[in-house]
RNA sequence: CGUGCAAGCCGACCUGUCGCUGUCCUACUGGGAGAGAGGAAAGUCCGGGCAACGCAGAGCGCCAUACUUCCUAACGGGAAGGGGUCAUUUUGGAAACGGAAUGACCACAGAUAGUGCCACAGAAAAUAAACCGCCCGUGUCCCUCUUGAAGGUUCGGGUAAGGGUGAAAUGGUGGGGUAAGAGCCCACCGUCCUAAUGGUGACAUUGGGAGCAGGGUAAACCUUAUGGGUUGAAAGAUCAAAUAGGCUCCGGGUUAAGGGUUGCUCGCCCGAUCCCAAAGGGAAACCGGAGUGGGUAGAUCGAUGGAUCCAUCCCGUGAGGGAUGGGCUAGAUAAAUGACAGGUAGUGCCGCCAUAGGACUCCGUCCGUCAGCGGCAAGACAGAACCCGGCUUAUAGGCUUGCACUUUUU
RNA sequence: GGUCCGUUCGUCUAGGGGUUAGGACGUAUCCCUUUCACGGAUAAAACACGGGUUCGAUUCCCGUACGGACUA
């Protein structure tokens, strides 16, 4: 199974991430928000992680969560793999909550939001 | 051995699986090797490097600093020294106050350049000043045979000793002196001026002189001296796709585009620049192609080898400087250095076993400890963002050294 | 990353060396009313924290904590 994380699965295109933002639609999961936007051009799926400075204060914590988001996509992505043509996504992960999450409980929230992404 | 204080240092380690960011090798989109957060990376409080822009010279303004000497690339940092304040001990003295030792602290230039402010209380808060008091004179009252003493009181004056107020009241203590007092005079202390000596200097010591100038506040304005051009790596430099548009060249090209009327269509109306005398041609507009400059997305550099680290020696009281040898190991950019599992060591607590010892109600019970085993818990503060030198703040636990104290044993 | 500012009753704020720290809304009690509302009276309630300067600090200075704004 292919559990690689690569830049090129990461969104880190100012320009892409400002399209995100404008066009995408959302839903909210407790603790993230996510927002994602079907595109047609594209080689793979792109994702965004973000922790705002704003609900984690310290630059460890937010390194921490993210690190935790990071780990628990790579390990989950491949339910979002296209096999019936669907379309491909960028996804922004907006983590929204003030505490620090165990890795087990982001995992399984993860795992439920990528379902609901392939279903939509 | 324990506790406390001070200084310095460390900031648990190992393995496996799956990953992330650079580097190198091999290879062709795979594989392998090796590297990958801190003492504060933090706060952004100072200073410097570096970069762009600006810049004749001088002044004003603004900001910062402020005992001295030194260190340093520089600093508001540091070292050594000076002075002061406070506390303790001791000592001299009648006292005021002074000397010595130890410890702590000090943003420590100027209040005699000027301006402002000093609430309440108090007579008065800064050119001095008389509330009570003390003393003198004068008038008057009382008493008295009279003069007139003592006392009360009005007015005028002297007096800063005493009282009282206050954070602060115009040198202090003692003596002389006086109507009462007062540096009015004297001794000592303090202050100011001045000279000599010592010291690079801050300053110190000693001598001489002056009865004594004078409140606090500059973290109030200010004065003096010194320093500061402005902006920050998202600075700045290089390369540069697609699309649109600019310029140049080549080719085509004189066709009408457009506007009004109308719900829409047809129709109708308006409408065509310049040059050559004209037919016509040329230029411009327009269309197509090629080239080119700027420059966006993006990429690369800036950007990680440096006022560098370690060891030894030399110079210096020290901060630090010099010489020699050796080492180098994050470089990301929507931003890497992780996730999960297991183990080891140390710490704390609990239990078990064993035991030096102590207490008692001495077959026994309790306290307590070196070592061992098992279980549980915690493992700090905190994440590079161009780079350095400092400062400040946070920090579980551990180690080393020094000092002080307590207990036990000898 | 860089620059600048703020913190005062429960809330919004005034005050910039000597104040009983003022006001509005809110809260509590009392009066008014048959009752509620309105109105009236009274009360409680605050200078972010630690140092320093000063006789005296909410105010001035330094540090810390927290909050906010601008810049791209």
């Amino acid at each position: 199974m292919d559990r690689k994380f690569p830049k090129s699965e990461r969104l880190h295109s100012r320009k892409l991430i400002k399209e995100l933002f404008d066009k995408s639609s959302s839903f909210f999961l407790y603790p993230f928000k996510v927002i994602f936007l079907p595109v047609i051009s594209g080689e793979t799926n792109q994702v965004l992680i973000s922790v705002s400075k704003k609900k984690l204060k310290r630059a460890v914590d937010r390194n921490l969560i993210k690190r935790r988001i990071r780990e628990a996509y790579r390990h989950h992505k491949h339910m979002l793999l296209v096999e019936d043509g669907g379309s491909i996504k960028r996804i922004g992960l907006i983590y929204v909550s003030s505490d620090l999450m165990e890795y087990s409980e982001i995992q399984k929230k993860l795992a439920k939001i990528l379902r609901k992404l392939t279903t939509l």
